[in-house]
DNA sequence: TCCCGTTTCTTCGTTGTACGGACGAAGCCA
DNA sequence: TGGCTTCGTCCGTACAACGAAGAAACGGGA
């Protein structure tokens, strides 16, 4: 959707020119919160009378409005202009590999509604979709949104996805979907615009927009979890290779005396740090305790605690993820690396173990530069980077805001 | 220098919109060759009317010129319009480790003269900046090309180049450099733009439009030599990183048990293939023969003449690049990977072990999609990249070709 | 309190670009 | 030769941004 990269480029037309200069209004306002008609003519250089149109036509759309005046700068006072936040509501879904979680967004990310359910997604297709349609349905009830006020739903899978087919999971990695499109599913269901995308690039967008890189171009993401994941950000937007599977890096080789893994390589990221086998040495160096595995929970707060056991794994962690993320630092060299997963709540314990890990391995000269932090956004990053999926697309290209009939203003 | 992601778009007034639809135009015919104006109504859907003009226009500046007649699709023949692939030259240079390589191109990446000089550029910034104002000079007389028809000049420089300092390399790697600016002593020597990038970079850029990337928008390029470095296309464009080090892989670890790197890891890639390390090992292998060791044309010539030494060099070579490789494949899922450097002119020979190497540990998905290839495009692929990436320039903003007094046309 | 300069925003006429229809030129085909 | 198609140009129109001028709103100094 992009214009103007000379290679694809779209021609211009007034029309077109009109849409570029209103959708560029329409971000700085969004991004600034509010904004006087005057402050935009100076760091648009666009003419005052031009702004006032555009910004007119904005407000009679509904998605920006007068909110009061400003402070003078010496003569009249500014009128300012703010974003409603509220114009519409977006919908994120969340696949994970066992459950599914469901938001309602306003337009800027914050959750009017939530719903979470445990489900067994690689293997029931048709359940899955079933429990994502009434979870949706429950949140758009429970905040009584018409459906006309709702931009569209962006979707989060456990599985990458190619560019040419999004509503297609890889029938490699969960095999039941195969005769199954999520996209088409949703769309025939609720009427409205579906995005699909990986987990972990929407973990990564998430970041981007409302977490450890906003503003910044370029962001990688890590997600822990059952699988390893990596999204990136590259230029401000999601890279997903040429086939859709960039950052598929479960089955990176870290250890190659390690354990024989299903892929059929040896010490791959997963066998090594993928949820099971972490809660498996969790157990045994447990020991007496119980025969039982912990869970993640149980982990974070074992290791919080400083039970040595849960310590000593963590430490394993960041140590077997350090050398993936050198890699990756010497290959990519991003601004920041971020990673998320329920486990990355340790934070610090898991990020020195890790940090030394890669010191140890990245050339200085993209270490320095590069800062690694652990996600802030809580368990519903996903599902929220995937409304913001939505969200990304709409402010990128204005016609995706649906007509809103005209509001009269007192 | 893009326009129209709406994050960093710049304005749009009824000027610019001519330069957008002008540098689309002139994209167009640059890539077909020729045109009729009908045509491009058609492609672009601008109407007939506004290509007549901007067509008259880029005539005018002497970009593209009437070449005569088509085929009558039923009615009037057209008349074709073609790219002036001569109106302008381009400089290339490239500072490797030890020579330096000039080149000037006309604006379809043809050599129209070259100069070659072994120097050791690494230890003697002065004398290497002396040495290329020399070549350069040599390359325009000869061609006896006027100053202000040549578009820009272009550097590959043996280092990261950071995208704030463009002009200076990096102090860890090239040291006797830390006082030199490279784009400010050129631009003050030829009063010309000067674009400098990483020699992978270019490489990578060189493939993407004359070798086995062309028009695609994805592409890996790995350079072969006393330093391994990879370069990265990424929507059309070369991804740099945030820090400009993106594609530094000589120090990525290979081989846990292997050798000590000067940089403190054990087996890096380039202590394993880096051209060095690489002959020792065939002197070493080709015993009693002689103790100097090989150059790589000789290792080259030896392996394709069935040498069992050579061979046995190349399949290591192959072998650990595989490791390499497979990471970046699941990382990054290129559409194409292209081996760079004298050595990849072995061919097949490499690119057997190699895809054997790859395909024992990269993820089935990725690898179904991804080429890997070596490059066709011969010694002077690097300093032709760097003469592209002016082009690249140029294309992209019209604005860019100097101003050229009308030519009288018959 | 009044006046003046400043800043904000709108109004209105101008300018530049693309569009669309009409038209002549140039070809094909029967 | 005549009918039909395609190509390219010419002209008037529509639309968006611009710039100048003016009205409104405000601050500050006398």
């Amino acid at each position: 959707m992009k214009v103007g990269t000379a290679d694809t480029a779209t021609t211009v037309d007034a029309a077109g020119m009109r849409a570029q200069n209103s959708s560029l209004l329409l971000n700085m306002i969004w991004r600034e919160q509010q904004l006087s008609r005057a402050e935009i003519a100076r760091r648009t250089e666009l003419s005052p009378s031009t702004v006032s149109a555009i910004v007119a036509d904005l407000e009679h759309s509904g998605l920006v409005r007068n909110i009061g005046a400003g402070v003078s700068r010496g003569g009249r006072r500014p009128t300012l202009i703010g974003f409603c936040d509220d114009a519409f509501s977006i919908i994120g879904v969340e696949m994970g590999a066992t459950h599914v979680t469901v938001v309602l967004t306003d337009l800027r990310g914050r959750v009017r509604a939530h719903r979470h359910s445990p489900h067994a997604v690689r293997e029931d297709p048709k359940g899955t979709l079933q429990k994502v349609r009434e979870l949706v349905q429950e949140c758009l009830d429970a905040e009584r949104v018409p459906r006309r006020s709702v931009l569209g739903m962006g979707v989060a899978v456990p599985s990458p996805v190619h560019p040419s087919t999004p509503g297609k999971l890889s029938p490699l990695i969960v095999p039941a979907w195969r005769d199954y499109d999520v996209q088409e599913s949703l769309k025939s269901a609720f009427n409205m615009p579906v995005f699909v995308d990986n987990d972990a690039n929407l973990g990564a967008l998430s970041e981007r927009y409302w977490g450890a890189g906003v503003g910044g171009e370029d962001l990688t993401y890590i997600k822990l979890g059952t699988g390893i994941g990596a999204g990136f950000i590259i230029h401000g937007d999601v890279y997903r290779g040429s086939g859709g599977t960039a950052g598929e890096i479960s089955h990176i080789a870290v250890d190659p005396a390690g354990q024989q893994c299903v892929c059929g390589l040896r010490g791959c990221l997963v066998t090594l740090i993928g949820t099971g086998p972490l809660l498996e040495r969790a157990r045994e160096l447990m020991g007496p305790r119980g025969r039982r595995a912990p869970t993640v929970r149980e982990l974070v707060e074992g290791a919080r605690s400083g039970e040595a056991a849960a310590r000593q794994v963590i430490d394993s962690l960041g140590h077997y993820l350090g050398i993936a993320v050198a890699g990756l630092l010497n290959l990519l060299n991003p601004a920041i690396v971020v990673l998320g997963g329920e486990i990355s709540s340790v934070g610090d314990l898991l990020l020195d173990p890790l940090r030394a890990s890669v010191r140890k391995r990245a050339l200085s000269t993209s270490m320095a530069e590069t800062r690694i932090v652990t996600s802030a956004l809580g368990d519903r990053a996903i599902a929220v980077g995937a409304a913001t999926l939505v969200l990304q697309a709409a402010l990128r290209d204005r016609s995706l805001f649906p007509l809103q009939h005209v509001r009269k203003t007192a």
